[in-house]
DNA sequence: CAGAGTTATGTTATAATGTAACACTGCGGC
DNA sequence: GCCGCAGTGTTACATTATAACATAACTCTG
């Protein structure tokens, strides 16, 4: 890969960290296009491809958003809380749910390659209110 | 609710129990518009909108796609298996799970509303090719 | 049953999200 | 240097979804 890929992808990943709520691909692209405005969508989503392939950058299916991974690099699925009044998102690993999870679809012979788990609810901070 | 509205809702689930795989909104609106051609986009959401608030279609997320409950109506949020290769999915069902799910991410006081479930992969007959 | 008020539906237009396809650039080997 | 490949930029467009308002249908009251 270019250093400019590599670059693209540090922006990328430098600005969903500056934002402790998940961004859509085109609110990032508006932030990169203060400094580049050329940029088109093809270029941030190839950046995004990349790093949610190194498990730098979770995709949030159930909002079509991203978010920088708040753990370690894993390569484990995460189990994501994501709060529906402050946009916040908590990440969770868990070995023994992930397992029971396959055992349980893994019963009619299926063979899970990638788990989407997301929990839309409220945070603790939000429910006290 | 006028009848209107629910026989839309009748067209819409028919034409999603006539597919075994998922179907884009956009899909079924191409079927539905062989016999009314005039039939928009908001007319086929207003009706999924109603199908998945009780229960009888479920939203795929990550595929951004609905398929018809394969169960009963259940109140219970789906453990939705989807095989990548044939586009089939098979739905489960199961509390203990939800509860231990539950209890993971309300360790940090989150409490949750919905579940978001899906699993990738190879259904047993595609996994044998 | 008329007519006002309310709610649901139809329609138009457009927003938001995502990708195909090809041109271009720069780096490697020969 | 020149060819070829891998990755990137750019244009254009496909797909998914919804805002906003016009219209139609039902409901209640007298």
């Amino acid at each position: 890969m270019s250093k400019r890929g590599k670059q693209m992808q540090a922006e990328v990943l430098a600005v969903l960290r500056s934002h402790r709520a998940p961004m859509s691909a085109y609110e990032m692209l508006g932030c990169l296009r203060e400094e580049n405005p050329r940029l088109a969508p093809p270029t941030i989503y190839r950046a995004l491809a990349a790093l949610t392939d190194r498990g730098s950058v979770h995709r949030l299916e159930s909002l079509n958003a991203f978010i920088a991974c708040q753990r370690d690099r894993h390569r484990q699925a995460s189990i994501l809380s994501i709060c529906d009044d402050c946009g916040g998102v908590e990440e969770n690993v868990s070995t023994e749910l992930l397992k029971k999870l396959s055992g349980l679809v893994g019963k009619s012979g299926f063979a899970p390659i990638r788990h989407v788990i997301e929990i839309h609810g409220q945070c603790a901070s939000c429910e006290s209110v």
